[in-house]
DNA sequence: TGCCTAATAT
DNA sequence: CATATTAGGC
């Protein structure tokens, strides 16, 4: 749907509505105010014709009238201005104040008094561009659904004291649209993460200073935090399968305790950049070398923290103390 | 309080 | 499974 997102010149022309309304004499009138101001309008009578249409063709915005006889068109509009996101006007005869209450608590952007007028018609592209408008904001922000919900009722509430005197200044905006995007760490962000990692040392890397020296816009604290979990899961099943790889091959009398500080392990499946991190830290390194380690660390690359082809001959192992010779690396995890 | 992390939810 | 959110400790 880009007729919002475009600068198409016809504009608001093409707006697609959906109309829902038993009272043949007002379908008569949406459809000719919409024709007349060249609105696509498509209309019915039932909730689940509209369900129906819905579910096949989209529409920008929805009319729904207030009291069709045996529908429950307060439902239908809770569950479309959630889950699809499309602004819903209610209208009625019947504009007590009770029944635009109800409208507007269950997620109707505005309420239109009947008799139709053209006029109501030609600004309601409005909730359409605001619907997005929020939308779009709360996905860049990134919100909190807290923050917004309070926004969402002090808003309403401030709307509430208000005296209004036409129908469309209502628009009171429920239902926090739009939950923020997922994040996702890309191989970008993830090799600054690990090098921010390799920066601090494990055993430092708290979130928020991995977030502070990873200084990505739009990063957020708990992406880190989050990411940091799974990752040091990751790494602590690579040290297990390490051990019990390093354990097998002890094969015979020997198999009985496997120190700690001897478990060996691939530094690379830890630091990707490893050579400029034992450079900088002038660690002498001894190696030993394992067989085929793709193999004895089969868990590599489930995570796709370490794709497993990345892994060959030149792949170096470790003894921990050599790194940590100060003894950080007993108890839990390290 | 803010930050951290384990646990749990989505 | 990957990421988000919660809960509770410090």
């Amino acid at each position: 749907m880009n007729l919002f997102t475009t600068n198409n010149p016809s504009f608001p022309a093409g707006l697609r509505v959906l109309a829902v309304d038993h009272d043949t004499y007002d379908f008569y009138t949406i459809h000719h105010i919409c024709n007349q101001l060249h609105y696509q309008v498509t209309s019915c009578s039932t909730i689940s014709q509209a369900k129906q249409l819905l579910s096949t063709s989209h529409f920008d915005i929805i009319l729904v009238e207030t009291h069709i006889p045996q529908q429950d068109t307060y439902a239908f509009v809770q569950q479309v201005t959630s889950h699809l996101k499309i602004p819903v006007i209610m209208m009625s005869l019947d504009n007590r104040t009770c029944s635009v209450m109800d409208s507007i608590s269950n997620g109707a952007c505005s309420y239109w008094a009947k008799p139709l007028d053209e006029n109501l018609f030609k600004n309601m592209w409005q909730h359409v561009v605001r619907q997005h408008l929020v939308q779009k904001e709360s996905e860049a922000k990134g919100l909190k659904k807290r923050g917004r919900e309070h926004l969402v009722q002090m808003e309403s509430e401030a709307k509430g004291l208000k005296k209004r005197g036409r129908d469309d200044e209502v628009h009171v905006s429920k239902q926090p649209p739009a939950k923020k995007a997922r994040f996702s760490w890309t191989d970008d962000l993830h090799q600054k993460f690990v090098s921010a990692l390799n920066h601090l040392g494990i055993k430092d890397a708290k979130p928020k200073k991995v977030l502070k020296i990873m200084d990505c816009p739009g990063l957020e604290l708990q992406h880190v935090a989050s990411h940091l979990q799974k990752y040091k899961m990751y790494l602590d099943g690579v040290i297990k399968n390490s051990k019990m790889n390093k354990k097998n091959n002890e094969t015979q009398a020997q198999d009985q305790e496997i120190d700690e500080t001897e478990v060996f392990f691939s530094l690379t499946d830890f630091f990707p950049d490893l050579n400029d991190y034992i450079h900088n830290n002038n660690y002498a390194v001894s190696v030993e070398s394992i067989d085929s380690p793709s193999t004895s660390l089969p868990q590599l690359g489930q995570y796709s923290m370490t794709p497993p082809d990345q892994y060959d001959d030149s792949d170096v192992f470790f003894n921990l103390t050599d790194l940590f010779p100060n003894d950080e690396i007993h108890n839990g995890m390290w």
